[in-house]
DNA sequence: TATTGTTATACTCTATAACTATA
DNA sequence: TATAGTTATAGAGTATAACAATA
């Protein structure tokens, strides 16, 4: 697939085979993977995978609240795409925003009632659909290795700086 | 996270917390990794990943020629946004589209000098960047574990009836 | 001035259904 | 009838920039 240029000097060095393989076999395992449980979000309780991570980090959260920022940090791209995500979930009475006591910049949201209904809705056929897809297809082996890199890659993609490095600037990654 | 739920019988087993680890790492990974992929080739190239996926398997094809039915099968999940897709590589004059002699309902599409071009253009910096980030973190060891738990979970989903199984139709995933 | 969050807006992408044409 | 592909259309999601309010 041509990953493999320059010519004398090899300028930036191509990817082995094995590690084409790798990624190639990544990327199609984890597009299937979100597509499959973005279906089932969907079908069972409507909602996006945003809205899923959104009421699942709230559910664990102490007092099922947390801030906009907390719950931008990670998930999302933008702050307006959080916004829109948390509207939509707000619409439907799954979760409530009200401005923090602390600061009055922030904005508390906390899960409702209904919100952890529906996230208990979903979780059956959520980790039904996630060990139908991934971990049927693994050893206990597979298991503990598959975890171990994929640790500490997100470590590292996690200290990573990104690509267009911003000159100055902490760079949280939604904004 | 509440994966663990039902009380005495466990009518849907939950996800051990490695399972869970394992899983949360794959989706936080690939998505920061598809990010970054796409950013990449937006930035270089002006493609989306796939156009990028279309460019790549018709260099690689031989002739640079390939039916869109082809092409279509698990790239994309339904024709019509493969049409979309390539329509803004035709009119970019990066690929071409004609009908098959052998099969007039068939498009043939094709590469082009400038489709190549564009390739070779982005991909030192589509291989460097995931080598950065994904295998940067890598040990051989782990690279080799990796390529082969992924492979054999690739080949898994491939062959695991998708969810809604459809009573009777192919159900070839792209339609 | 920096931070938190919202809004307006524009844009990209996707999917469904209806349709054409060929096998 | 089934298959290959396009088109029309509608909807979901995202990001940027401008904005208001608080620290």
């Amino acid at each position: 697939m041509l990953t493999r240029i320059g010519t004398v000097s090899e300028p930036t060095p191509g990817l082995s085979g094995e590690q084409l393989g790798a990624y190639f076999s990544l990327m199609e395992v984890s597009s299937f993977l979100q597509y499959a449980v973005e279906d089932q979000l969907r079908a069972d309780g409507d909602l996006s995978y945003v809205q899923f991570q959104i009421l699942a980090r709230l559910v664990d959260a102490p007092d099922g609240r947390l801030r906009m920022t907390d719950l931008a940090d990670g998930l999302v791209y933008s702050r307006s795409g959080l916004t829109y995500q948390a509207g939509l979930l707000d619409k439907r009475g799954l979760i409530t925003r009200s401005p923090s006591p602390d600061d009055e910049r922030s904005v508390i949201v906390s899960v409702t009632g209904a919100g952890r209904d529906v996230i208990a809705l979903v979780m059956p056929g959520h980790v039904a659909g996630v060990r139908r897809l991934l971990f049927d297809a693994m050893a206990d082996s597979d298991l503990a290795a598959l975890g171990g890199v994929l640790g500490r890659v997100r470590d590292h993609m996690r200290a990573v700086p990104p690509r267009s490095a911003k000159p100055r600037a902490k760079r949280t990654r939604g904004n």
